[in-house]
DNA sequence: GAAGGCATGTAAATCGTTACATGATTTA
DNA sequence: TAAATCATGTAACGATTTACATGCCTTC
């Protein structure tokens, strides 16, 4: 039976105290979706190849008329956990970034689209950077308190990472501005002298 | 018919001069993999699709016995390629990273062997920078002659950021080396004092 | 009492990769 | 002459998302 990473996060939340696949899905939602997101659909097969596997255990959990499933990590999936963070190889990561790929043929338009372009992937990543340091940080944060310090190191990591972006893109229009001042070649007819 | 980012990055590699769908897949792995990753069993169908679309037009371009197509874009492809350019809806990147995934659970680790994942990820991070550095950004620069900036753009911006997520990774690897030394409570039995 | 969140699943559709299949041409 | 590269495609597989289907419980 293969594992893949998906399994892992799903064990790992397990572990972080989630005990539902309804629960796993929300704090996947609140911590790790920037880097690996994860779907309900994948919530419950994995739960069910998990317990399969003798790597979780399932009781029921039910509050009078609604169903709920609990879920427990195993000593052989604590182990099989361990085991993963501490084998060699990663797995490069893969990205999609539709945003890098318009930025990649901006030569095609003219100055004035390119510097709008910019500007919207700018506060694209500032927007992400500002949502990961309200929504996610402070809730890590809460977690930091029970000896868990790496939600908290990834999640500052994550915004950092987008804040860099912005800034890097924020020089670029500045750049592409100065640029369009300096080349007076095609005026704007819609701005006086 | 639905184009989609792949649509768009077949269609403008065409544009920057590709010409077979060999050729486009090849200009693509040393420029936009990075961010957009694409096989050969996507180029062919997607110009295919193109074709039927009026975007492209192909011609027969073989050598000798080796059969080969040249692909050009129509002027309807060239139009269609700028309103994707301006659009402004943007989708989201999407990113799967399996290092951050890991270090997000490392707390599950010994420090000792929090401190090796860490650097393994640095590690990552610094190869990939510099493999952008020393194969893409020279190639990119050569572009640049020919009135075509933003793919250099784009690959120093790549190298930048994996460059400082690698320095980010760095200090963390240095604040756990510094608390590992600080806190003797579990000396490794194997260093002699 | 209506809306929204809690809760669990399955089915279909989509997207992408890897493997297969084939053969010419160039380079070491 | 063997290996690498050029060149084009298809088929099978795998991973993931969206839509479907259902119903309880809590809050406004």
């Amino acid at each position: 039976m293969k594992l893949t990473p998906p399994s892992f996060l799903v064990l790992g939340m397990l572990r972080l105290g989630a005990r539902s696949g309804y629960a796993i899905k929300k704090t996947a939602d609140l911590s790790t979706r920037n880097f690996w997101p994860m779907s309900l659909a994948q919530v419950y097969p994995e739960l069910a190849r998990l317990e399969q596997a003798g790597l979780v255990t399932r009781r029921d959990d039910s509050h009078g008329e609604r169903a709920r499933s609990a879920y427990k990590m195993t000593e052989r999936g604590e182990q099989t956990l361990l085991a993963w963070l501490r084998s060699p190889k990663i797995a490069p990561a893969q990205v999609r970034d539709e945003a890098l790929v318009r930025l990649f043929f901006a030569d095609a338009l003219p100055p004035g689209d390119q510097l709008e372009l910019v500007r919207r992937l700018r506060a694209c990543d500032g927007t992400v950077a500002n949502q990961i340091r309200t929504e996610i940080i402070p809730l890590a944060d809460q977690a930091n308190q029970h000896d868990l310090r790496f939600p908290a190191i990834v999640a500052r990591l994550s915004a950092d990472l987008h804040a860099y972006a912005a800034d890097w893109l924020g020089q670029l229009e500045q750049d592409l501005q100065a640029q369009i001042e300096a080349s007076p070649q095609v005026p704007d007819p819609t701005r006086q002298p």
